[in-house]
Formats: C-alpha cells, structure tokens, sequence
DNA sequence: TTCAACATGTAATAAGTTACATGATTCT
DNA sequence: AGAATCATGTAACTTATTACATGTTGAA
C-alpha cells in the first residue's frame, strides 16, 4: 500500500540503516505496519532516488560498513500530504484466527498449540513495548510526558502496540482453555 | 496471502455467493483478513476449479440470479491441512497508525479528524459484533455457548474483533483528544 | 573454525489493488 | 427516469513474498 511513509515515518526518530529498520519494523513497528527486510533494502534505494530521503555511508571498523539514512524536506512534505489524505481502512490479515474460525471443524489440537505459541510472543512484545515507553518518557510520568514530550507520535503507537498484544495474550490464552476444554477427549485420544 | 482458506472457513457457516461473501468480508471478517470485493469473485472461481468448493446457481425470481458456494471435502481436507502447518505473524497494515507516529511533524489538525473519523466507525463496529455474538449465542449466556454451543470458532474471532474495535475506540479518543491539547493554537489559528 | 550477528541486495513468483465494464431488479 | 442494491466479472498495474546470493566481523 504505502510502506514508503512508514519508513518515512519512523526514520523521523533518527538515522538508521536497512538493516537496522528492518529490526525496528520486525518489533516495534509491526504492529501497525508490518514488512519483510528485502521490501525495506528496495524502498530505502527508491525514497533516495526520488530525493524524499538522503542516504549516507558510515565506515566501521567493528563491524561491515552501512549506508544510512534520514528524511530530507522533500520527505517531511511528503509525509504532510500523506496526513491529509484520508486514511485507508486498516488491513489486517491473520491466518491464526482463520484458523480459530475454522476450528471445529479442522485440528483442536493444532489451533490450541499455536494459540499458545502466540501467547508466548504477544507476553514478549508486552514487556518489550513497556519497555520502549518508559524509554519514551524518560522521567516523566505518562500524563506530563504526553503533555510536554517533544514528540509524543511514536509514544501513541507505540501504546496502542502494548494494549493489542495484551488483548491478544488475553485472547489468546482463553481461546485455548475453552478449546481444550470441548475437545479434551480427542487430545487425549487423537483421532476419536 | 492466503485469501483461500479465509475464504474457506466463512463456508464453513453456510452457503454465500460471491456478493454476499463481499459483505462478510467487508463487515465481520475484516477484523482479521481484508479482502477487496473483486479478489473474492477471482478466488471463488479458482476454489471451484481446484474442487476446493461446489458453486451452485440459484435463480432469483425478485432480483439477479446468483451462484452460491459450499466447501467440499477437499475444501475441509484442506482447512485441516492448513490448522497443521505454523501460522505466519500477523500482517496489520494501518495508515491511521503511520500518521500518528509522524504527527509531530506533519498536520496535526488532519490527523485528529480522521482519528475522530476512525473512533465513530470502531464503535459502529463494536455494536455490530455485540449483535453478531447475541445472534451466535441465541438463549445461552456467553459461558454456556462456549461450553456447549455448536461451533465456537465464529464467536471466538467475533470476540477478539470486539475487544478490537473497543480498544481501537478508546485509543482514537485519547490520542485526538491529546494532539488536540498540545496543538490547540495552531488549531485554532491555522499555519501558525 | 563454525556460529551468530551485521550488512545488502536481486529475481521470480504470488498476491493484492484500482480502474474498467456490464447488467438485473426494486424503490422512489 | 434515476438511484440504490444486487450481482459478477476482467485487465492493468502495483506490491509483497519467497528464494537465492554474497560478503564482513566478532565471539565461542
């Protein structure tokens, strides 16, 4: 749809390499815009030839060389038209609650195992998203930080990132105890 | 992704044509996979084709005939198939996400609206899932649908989609409400 | 020396989006 | 007569996914 302000957006917070971004968009940022490391490498070389980013290369002796990048005005500008446009609804594509619909019908065992799996993932972000937030605001509380921080955007998402893997461990965990608790016999039994 | 099995599973419940599996799409299932109303017709020709579904036309004497389809054996064969193997992450794609992260530096104002924008159709949504839940439970109390109702995965994803939209409200509320705060002067006195 | 993390890409394929196209039937 | 809803598609284009490919540096 539009990564390309995705990336705009979160390069707002510093400089940052493909590698790097593809880091941030895996934890952070997949909650509200998912993308794979190869489609960022080919949006950064795209938004630098098209002047909305400049990229720059960073020597290091630790470790190999990295090419990183900030947003230019071009690429401010863009991202203000971008807020005026009205906002396409969110997608959402979720094979495990496919799988959850499907239920009845498919392999319990299969759909619990994995809504435990799930669990384990949404309890890890949690902690990391808290993490970020009290980062985020220093040492400030949350009300004084949202009133004077300088930039309280990414302190929202990254809100609204902790409220769904809360919500998704919540679900998570209950979906899996009352599947288990109608399909018990077969658990124990496979095949019944 | 894998438009095939969502498209699956909404079978699962009964007989749809193309159109009206475009209005499940559009309202209930959004929640955890979009799909565009042209890819569900695409889809529906190629899951008969493969023998995955049984399409059947059905003459309308008050309005167009239409084809309505069903899931075959080798559709749930399939289902069942796909229970077994992992579930990728998530993919959540949200504009209105991406604009909040970039709020300190684009329009704050424009943001707000379609955050307010947002709220009104998250709470249209949480309502039509509380009714689709009734509908689903008919006289039993959550607990004992749960327990003992016929298929469980439906009202478990209309579940998480209702806590969904209840959060997304929420989230819309007080984050228009807090760029509203801190930008209130150049709300109220454009381009300052 | 082998593993993990750092670092960056390309190419083929699959999937999704947008625009275009058509037509029936009911209601106002 | 015109609008709304029902009903179904195709075609061009844009995006995203998967597989492949390569190389550095530090740590065990």
């Amino acid at each position: 749809m539009a990564l390309r302000h995705a990336v705009l957006a979160v390069l707002l917070s510093g400089e940052f390499s493909g590698y790097q971004l593809a880091k941030v968009f895996d934890t952070g940022v997949a909650n509200f815009w998912y993308a794979a490391p190869q489609q960022l490498y080919v949006e950064l070389a795209k938004l630098e030839r098209t002047g909305l980013v400049d990229g720059r290369l960073v020597i290091q002796l630790d470790r190999p060389n990295k090419r990183v990048y900030t947003v230019t005005e071009a690429g401010v500008a863009e991202l203000v038209r971008f807020a005026e446009v009205e906002a396409k609804p969110a997608v959402i594509r979720d094979d495990l609650l496919v799988k959850v619909h499907a239920v009845d019908r498919t392999d319990a065992r299969a759909v619990v195992a994995q809504l435990e799996d799930r669990a384990v993932q949404a309890a890890a972000k949690v902690e990391l998203f808290d993490g970020t937030l009290q980062t985020l605001r220093g040492d400030l509380d949350e009300d004084a930080f949202l009133a004077t921080g300088e930039r309280i955007g990414p302190y929202l998402t990254c809100l609204r990132g902790k409220r769904f893997e809360q919500e998704n461990l919540d679900w998570c965990r209950r979906g899996a105890d009352l599947i288990r608790a109608r399909w018990g016999a077969e658990m124990r039994d496979p095949g019944a």
